[in-house]
RNA sequence: GUCCCGUUCGUCUAGUGGUUAGGACUCAGGAUUUUCAUUCCUGCAACAGGAGUUCAAUUCUCCUACGGGAUGCCA
């Protein structure tokens, strides 16, 4: 299956997915669905340095949780593994070698002191890059350094003039000068790859065909594309996906805000928010639709509908899509993914019915399943009364509102939201109290507020027995 | 500094060589609701600037401006 279409996300774990990560893997998966290919996950474990301890399950755990099935990977497997750069190490010293023997890469002997005196002196020129000092060392000079095992870097031997030019699907031609690019590190003293030589060489033998990354990439996708040259392999087609911004249009990032797709969890948005809403920040199809479950996604994606300008991730549509998920989803799945919040405020929430009721009530009013606790902890805890609103419950009329109710609703076993609208319009009749005097006690005296849900959504809640309970309270 | 990429309402975007430049979020006003929230309706608001091509340019070309990215033995 020579032409087949793979596509993979591969990031390397550094503790947390970042919303922009979330977007590429998204892109890339939905690509392999819509075109029938396989979506493969793989992950960039080469710089020991930022090893960071669990960040590896963090990861495959939010790409589960976003619903992002992987054809081949870590855990399942597949026949192109392992799906862990740092154990195909071996691999890369490998091919590394091959281009030295092939004059399209060196050895480099420079320390981190010589490296960044020459970059002070290059302030002065229009070129930072290195200076290409280790480039020409004779085949003996190199020798000698390796046999008294002089620390070492393997650098690309790239063109010192011309240019490259080459398609990217989003952005179509481009061009870069060779003399701007610098002669990349390949393989680090360390003897671990840097992401340039790892990166191409997985992805070919790999057999991926389309690389869909974030547009930082673009830069350096010259110095790829000269390794596949250098190969003599078929270089992928290249999909550089516009950034994701600040509101300050700046590269996305932790200072200005949550970035990290478990920070947007813990406040209460659902992984549905997040897939749609990350969707539609650099693609959209040629309607008007913005509400999208994955599986439509998958159906509706086009890689050639990608937008070319960066967007900025902005909080206050996420959050009305994300009360418009919070109010369309399965109640059962909002209750459920709810529960959280509520047992991190120690509040019992043992009686199921009850809490049904109240999830279904405050769904209504929240754009974050957090604010959830907020708009309910009424129907669990004491009332606590606000100081300007003492009057009104304090006051005679109230009282007589108050017994009035305690005394009708234990007259009768159950009510049903009918029942309780007319013992509203007989209070008013009998007691001879309505208006803002009748609602606002009431409501006061069931829900600690003056605004807030009818009085058949509060007994419903609240029951009859409590209801009373809070009424007698008051008298 | 240099190289590369980009530019339609504040934000996400649709769209076209001739359109009243459309939708969504936000905001404002209204309707529904005893109140709040939800929901619905209405409204405000954009083609970065200049030159060229053309009968015609928001749309094509070039320049400028602005913004961003890259410039690591990070990815």
């Amino acid at each position: 299956m020579a032409n087949e279409i793979r596509v993979r996300f591969a990031p390397s774990p550094t503790g947390f997915v970042h919303v922009g990560s979330l977007r590429t893997a998204l892109y890339n998966y939905l690509y392999a669905k819509k075109v029938g290919g396989k979506f493969i996950l793989r992950i960039e474990d080469t710089d020991q340095n930022r090893f960071v301890e669990g960040a590896i399950e963090n990861l495959i755990n939010t790409i589960k949780m976003a619903g992002f099935d992987y054809d081949e990977g870590p855990e399942i497997g597949g026949n192109y593994g392992p799906y862990y750069q740092s154990e195909r190490t071996q691999l890369y010293q490998k091919y590394a070698e091959e281009l030295i023997a092939n004059d399209k890469a060196y050895y480099c002997f420079c320390t981190q002191e010589e490296l960044s005196k020459m970059k002070e002196e290059n302030k002065e020129s229009d070129f930072y890059g290195y200076n290409g000092k280790c480039r020409n060392l004779t085949s003996e000079e190199v020798q000698k350094k390796l046999d008294n095992n002089v620390p070492h870097v393997i650098r690309l031997k790239l063109p010192l003039d011309g240019e490259i030019t080459f398609y990217d699907v989003v952005r179509e031609k481009v061009t870069f000068p060779w003399n701007m690019i610098d002669d990349q590190v390949l393989i680090k003293s360390d003897g671990f790859p840097t992401y340039h030589l790892a990166n191409v060489v997985d992805d070919h033998l790999m057999e991926i065909s389309h690389v869909i990354r974030g547009e930082e990439w673009l830069s350096s996708t010259p110095k790829h594309l000269f390794l596949y040259e250098a190969f003599g392999w078929k270089p992928p087609k290249m999909v550089h996906l516009p950034l994701l911004l600040n509101p300050d249009r700046t590269k996305l990032s932790k200072r200005q805000g949550d970035v990290a797709v478990e920070d947007f969890i813990k406040k209460g948005y659902l992984p549905e928010t997040l897939v749609n809403f990350v969707a539609l920040l650099g693609w959209h199809a040629k309607n008007d639709r913005e509400i999208y479950t994955l599986k439509e996604l998958e159906k509706a994606f086009s890689i050639k509908r990608i937008t070319k300008a960066g967007a900025v991730f902005d909080i206050t549509k996420l959050d009305w899509m994300n009360g418009q998920y919070i109010r369309s989803l399965d109640l059962k799945y909002i209750a459920e993914t709810s529960k959280k919040y509520f047992l991190e405020m120690n509040i019992n929430i043992s009686d199921e019915k009850k809490y049904r009721n109240v999830i279904k009530f405050a769904r209504e009013r929240v754009s974050r399943l957090n604010q959830i606790v907020e708009e309910s902890i009424m129907f669990y805890q004491e009332l606590i009364f606000p100081d300007e609103d003492l009057p009104i419950i304090k006051s005679e009329s109230a009282k007589r509102v108050f017994s009035f109710w305690a005394k009708e609703l234990s007259m009768q076993e159950k009510w049903n939201d009918k029942e309780i609208n007319n013992l509203v319009n007989r209070t008013q009749q009998e007691i001879g109290v309505k208006g803002k005097d009748l609602y606002l006690p009431l409501r006061l005296a069931l829900y600690g507020k003056s605004h807030g849900p009818d009085m058949p959504t509060l007994i419903g809640i609240l029951g009859k027995e409590e209801s009373i309970k809070r009424f007698k309270k008051l008298i």
